[in-house]
DNA sequence: GCAAATGTTGCAACAGGTTGCAAAAATAAT
DNA sequence: ATTATTTTTGCAACCTGTTGCAACATTTGC
């Protein structure tokens, strides 16, 4: 059925090198050479076999991205700016998804498989040792949405979480709030510990302010309207830092539940700053995380791997910002 | 640097074929002979190279998984489940993200590259033109979300938007509403054609219920907002079936950005039931679609292509139900 | 016009597996 | 025990490309 280099070969009346070196971007073909070739393979249909080619160029072209993240719609935004960095870049995303893994050996060996030529974990939930455990097997790795540390040993794109947690604090004190807790994520991921750091060492300064904390169950939706509701039910605090935006709108929509004012009564501020979070009926103040730039960034690193896969790891953070919508009272001067 | 079959075999002191038969299922190796490769396979950390065994067998275990629909948050579910269903069965998905490809030549080419076994569709919105490409390259494909057809040849799973849009008609209807609408997503997607198609139909066997109708540009919240607000300033109908959740979503907000009461003033019905549209502030009513069982079927059909892949095309159409919310004015009896 | 330099092409080996076939080994039948 | 049968194993060819090397062709320099 498919049509080989050898085919073409014989058809053009050449050896199966002048095909091949026709496709090599950068071999020494002549003008007519190519120009008979290229004739012969129109004529027949021919396209080169990626994997085959792999097999002496020690390339494929295939990235392995892993995430356990397929229900927070921010995702979304993720994976269609990741498959769309990638294969403008002429790369394959070999999609994995994680979601209730807990060993990554499983995943190793498929991605070995397949020899990917590099792997991304697209995660801040995946615990650490999945990336690591992906550069043991001697795969670049980057980590976007990581956790950047001195001990690993692998390249991470994202945000500076306690620098989030400290910004979100600031924003709730200026706002005049005297009582203010951190909503965080599953307790378990480096993105909910680090924000709640950020967000408890920026409140030791505000010592009129009294805070307090929690952590949800997930970044979803439900977890968000589950432990609210629990806050509720006892003493609230006058406003929230949510651990993201679904988490902030399962929030909001347990506050609202209540029939409380939300702004007034109750604010609250997420992280993500995703497409819901601009909807009207949503119009949550949240912080924005830039995702387009990190995952631009994050490929980028992938691709400098490809040549060199040693290169000395580095993180890559970039700044958030605040973004004002209807969740919180007014500044106060 | 990485392991191969050669490096086993000479550690366990046997032919490369013997190594190679351990890791076939159905093969014909001893018990003693399984065990001793094993232990070296073991102890060298070897897992085979499915691109290199690829090339003799014909079969890479890739699936093509390509869609132009990475904006409704519905297909988060839907990659969820998809990738999910995929390496459950050993499969691999390989994403193509067809977001702004109006030319399924490069995909073709693409896809054809890295040998893929099969190849997803996902999408109502592609024209079939991507399907009938993928097949005349003689790759099994399945389209899902697809309209079923007599001429085309390719699989097809999903859903019989006519008779949904005859359900929500009469749902329109049994609720008393005198003038309806359907507000569509964009007119070149078969799903907007053909639920608009019963739509029209059924409201045909109800005379004395006026009905008008309108196509909005992309199955979004944006669109669904931007079509409702001028809707709204002309003469708005009393109910709208709205192509899908995101745009029914984007039409609440118009509509509550007018100051009308949702569900009393202006109904709307919705189609899909994404997560979202359970949400306590959206509270859309809406045609539940069995995504589950639709992708679970399509991955199925999958499985039945590989090992046959001349099976006579069909169309497998789940039966959709209205599910019932807020967004409606309560039937009338 | 000739030697040297440079460019082009084919051969053959190789990448990491699989598989038909025949030889060898194990098992069953007599 | 001997032969017939079945199972296991290794050999060698093959899957689809790539690439170092040597042979050949073309250009360049003088």
């Amino acid at each position: 059925m498919a049509v080989t280099l050898q085919d073409v070969a014989e058809l053009a009346g050449v050896s199966r090198s002048a095909v091949s070196r026709t496709f090599t971007a950068g071999a020494s073909v002549s003008p007519k050479m190519r120009e008979r070739v290229e004739r012969a393979a129109q004529s027949l249909g021919y396209s080169p076999n990626a994997l085959a080619s792999s097999l002496t160029t020690g390339r494929t072209k295939l990235i392995g991205l892993v995430s356990n993240n397929f229900h927070n719609p921010i995702f979304l935004q993720v994976f269609d700016k990741f498959t769309r960095e990638l294969q403008d870049r002429g790369l394959r995303p070999l999609i994995v998804n994680l979601s209730n893994e807990t060993d990554p050996s499983n995943s190793v060996r498929m991605l070995r498989q397949y020899s990917v030529d590099a792997v991304i974990v697209a995660s801040s939930t995946l615990p650490l040792s999945f990336a690591e455990a992906f550069h043991n097997a001697g795969v670049p790795v980057v980590h976007t949405f990581g956790r950047p540390s001195a001990e690993t040993q692998v390249h991470v794109v994202g945000i500076d979480n306690v620098e989030c947690g400290r910004m979100a604090a600031r924003e709730l004190v200026a706002r005049g709030y005297t009582s203010v807790a951190y909503m965080g994520g599953p307790k378990t991921a480096t993105s909910a510990q680090d924000r709640f750091l950020g967000f408890a060492q920026e409140m030791g300064d505000h010592a009129h302010v009294k805070m307090t904390h929690s952590f949800s169950a997930a970044y979803s939706f439900d977890a968000g309207r589950t432990e609210m509701l629990r806050l509720l039910s006892g003493k609230p605090a006058q406003a929230y830092f949510c651990g993201d935006d679904v988490l902030s709108i399962g929030a909001l929509s347990a506050i609202r539940d209540r029939g409380l004012q939300i702004g007034r009564d109750i604010g609250v501020i997420g992280l993500n700053d995703m497409e819901i979070a601009g909807w009207e009926l949503v119009d949550l103040t949240t912080i924005h995380q830039p995702i387009s730039e990190i995952i631009e960034a994050s490929v980028e690193v992938v691709e400098t791997l490809l040549s060199n896969p040693n290169r000395m790891p580095d993180a890559r953070l970039f700044p958030c910002r605040v973004i004002e919508r209807g969740t919180l009272a007014s500044r106060v001067r």
